[in-house]
DNA sequence: CTAACGTACAACCAAATGGTTGTAGATGAA
DNA sequence: TTCATCTACAACCATTTGGTTGTACGTTAG
């Protein structure tokens, strides 16, 4: 598997908030200490590592010391490996819609029905 | 704004959860009902219909009525959407790569200095 | 008609989330 | 050294989440 489901737990959630989509969007064009991002939210500055640390948590950024400060910085594998999930769910979609494809294409009567009435579902 | 941030909280919650990323794959393969989908988990009847529930507001998957069921279908412009919005994360990326590199092609000199030492942040 | 099934929804509860304040440890500047 | 800055982390609180049970309603099968 592609990423296991407890680490895609991790990276969805972090994904599911407008500060941390907005940090990570901050920490790719720069790489802002974290009281620098603390300024621009209307919140704390504890509130704020909170949000990085849940970010750091999925693997989504990476915090490396620079003199007293601490930048925070986007590991753009975490991006990818969020894709990477749902491209899988794209794939499965697209596997779906193929076969739907195959059975219309196959010659009548070649195999068992498409639907016999209402089976079992 | 592909999708605006609200939807996109949705968006990421509703996959944020392994029985609900589950259901969403068993939903493409198939098109089961809400009683099927609760077979499945260790849970009850009504917990797998709010984690449809949250599918459904994020936009991910729909239902409908067949008999006395409710069949449930996942919205494969969901997934896009949700995957559009990590694009533009990794274009950002790519983006900033890009400069970068352009600073590095830059003769030396040409404009300010790169890191003039530790200017104020 | 009646019984069983599939669904919807309210009320409730424990745990996690997102925020706060306060305290304390490193580090750099004066 | 001393002071201001940046960070880390604990303790606390309100709200949301993810689960439960119970009740009610429409639909299909006998």
């Amino acid at each position: 598997m592609v990423v296991d489901e407890e680490a895609a737990d991790r990276l969805f959630h972090a994904l599911a908030d407008t500060t941390r989509r907005d940090i990570l969007r901050r920490s790719i064009e720069g790489e802002p200490s974290v009281s620098r991002l603390a300024e621009l939210y209307p919140m704390s500055f504890a509130a704020v590592q909170k949000h990085v640390a849940v970010l750091e948590r999925a693997g989504l950024v990476t915090k490396t010391r620079h003199g007293r400060e601490q930048r925070v910085r986007t590991d753009p594998d975490g991006v990818r490996r969020a894709r990477q999930a749902l491209d899988h769910l794209e794939a499965l979609w697209r596997g779906r819609v193929d076969r739907m494809v195959d059975l219309l294409a196959e010659p009548a009567g070649t195999s068992g029905p498409d639907e016999p009435k209402e089976t079992d579902r």
